[in-house]
DNA sequence: ATGAAAGCGCTAACAG
DNA sequence: CTGTTAGCGCTTTCAT
């Protein structure tokens, strides 16, 4: 903190009147009279002050910012969280602290900690892959720190959330490629292990399941990366399955899937229809553009801020918490028509 | 800031003795007796005290907070640059506090503003794109607010600026079209307003002149996003200007033109060569693979914050401002063999 | 070995 | 209309 600024008081020893005075003129109290004010306003313009936020949030107990806890800020659907945060923070006139667990418990739990140490007003957070002891997270609770939690829940932890709907996303996604006529349709899926992967292989199941096709488990892979996709198309090919769609669990996966195929002379959308999931950066960018789900990750961080802010601002009235499922929208683009 | 935490003056009252015992028992002072500070340690750790970071700010005048001003979060080079600054600050034990000018030059005045009422010990900034008034810059080094520029830096202000040497990649790029045997190359440049832009045309041009290529304004363009990119690039073919190859002034640039140019039948790398800029995740995506300019972001973030830490620590002692030069890879990928 | 007091910058009763 | 005072949580002389 520099300490060179420019404080009330060197305004109120400058024009010889109380910092009080200052402080009321400053924001136009009614009891000051219009030329203090115009004097104050004067010279804090001339001599650039800024009000001291630190002291400010020392003497109202309340910071104005509000802690984000992050896995990986290098990832698209993350950092699009952050730019809704950062857009409704910044218009409510609050901070905004970032800190990023890089997927690692100890890192959550520092983090944590270092947010409490921090007074801010409230917390942002989506848990690490590592995290599966929760105490950290029930510290908050006890200490009354408003929390929500996006994304990356905790399962049964009683708080505000703000999750996408992954399950009836990844339905619509098969839906819409068995509306479109495909029989024969392919699973990339993501690692099993994790919850938002197996919501979209249900999902997909589900699709499958209603529209009588039954599940063929030659065309289910564990496929969550671009090489690895690549290599089970290739696989679909030389094993000579047939198939004519292809729904992946992210947008690099269908991307690799999609090229491989195309270098075999398989066209797209044609012979084998192709969807991929969220990512949103890729899938302008491939031709023929590329069937996908917007996960709205800005949406979803405009959201929890929003939340997050409500929950602030009403102080200590307790209401009920919260639960906001986004719909993830299917866009329909080249790669499937 | 929640007011239920528990403060020094808690911990006193509980234990009977003074507020000052406890601050110092608190951190080993070796004035205070053994058992004072272990009935101290014990009771903090059972209420599960924090110490107050926004107290200790204005006590300390210093919030071993930085503030990071960035363009837009949301593009993996800019991502990776707050990665790089989020470790280093961390491991040094100071918060990070982000603002996203969104390439807005009132946002980024604001977001100084803020910073500045923040008090943050230092601040991390790249400019935004519509930035040519600095007056808040300047006003940072009047206020003696220690500040690093990197990667967009604002021409001619004495400060610590960590870049990447733009000039010398953009020379490397356009000197591998030009010793693969390409002659006529077109270059996509970026808003010629920034130094960057201007750095990357000068490198190409300092390589054609090299090479006894005259300079050719119907190859070089002002297109930094995709869509431009798409429209010029069919313009090169519809005015039926002879080109072999170009390098785009970032990797989406690069795309776009690459795949204008292959519907129309335009062989790529064999007709021409494209070379990208940056980036970094969609190099590997497209097909040939793109060949691309490394830009170490992650570097980039964790020198500047260095940087701004020794200058941050180092107190009122001045030394000279200090400029580092990142070296960028040149990847050669099959666009361009 | 411990406590009292002052002060970081600001605001808000309370007093005139 | 303006000034005085106290206090937010903490550290740090200066006493004792």
């Amino acid at each position: 903190m520099n300490s060179g600024l420019v404080t009330i008081k060197d305004l109120a020893r400058e024009l010889k009147i109380s910092a009080s005075t200052v402080s009321r003129a400053l924001k136009n109290h009614p009891d000051i009279s219009e030329e203090t004010k115009r004097a104050v306003h004067e010279l804090a313009e001339k001599l650039n002050y800024q009000p001291n936020a630190v002291a400010l949030s020392l003497k109202q107990r309340r910071s104005n910012t509000i802690g984000v806890i992050i896995p990986e800020i290098v990832h698209y659907f993350f950092s699009s969280v952050i730019s809704g945060i950062e857009d409704v923070a910044y218009d409510a006139g609050f901070n905004v602290i970032i800190c990023q667990s890089n997927e690692r418990y100890e890192r959550e739990v520092a983090n944590v900690k270092t947010l409490m140490a921090s007074r801010v007003d409230g917390i942002l957070i989506s848990i690490s892959k590592e995290t599966t002891d929760y105490k950290h997270l029930y510290n908050l609770r006890n200490n009354n720190i408003p929390t929500v939690f996006y994304d990356r829940i905790v399962p049964g932890l009683q708080a505000d959330h703000v999750i996408i709907d992954d399950f009836d996303a990844s339905y619509r996604v098969t839906k819409h490629l068995i509306d479109s006529g495909r029989k024969h349709i392919a699973h990339f899926a993501g690692p099993l292990n994790l919850l938002i992967s197996q919501h979209r292989k249900n999902g997909y199941l589900k699709a499958l399941n209603e529209a009588g096709i039954p599940e063929d488990r030659h065309l289910i892979f564990e496929a969550d990366t671009f090489e690895k996709a690549r290599l089970f198309a290739m696989r679909l090919i030389n094993e000579k399955r047939s198939f004519d769609g292809i729904f992946a669990v992210n947008d690099l996966t269908a991307i690799g899937a999609m090229q491989t195929l195309q270098k075999r002379g398989i066209k797209i959308p044609e012979d084998v229809a192709i969807v991929g999931f969220s990512d949103g950066r890729f899938s302008g960018i491939t031709d023929p553009r590329l069937t996908s789900v917007d996960q709205h990750g800005y949406e979803m961080g405009t959201i929890a801020t929003e939340m997050l802010l409500k929950r602030i601002l009403a102080d200590d009235k307790e209401y009920p918490f919260e639960t906001k499922v986004l719909n993830a929208n299917l866009i329909i683009r080249g790669s499937s028509l």
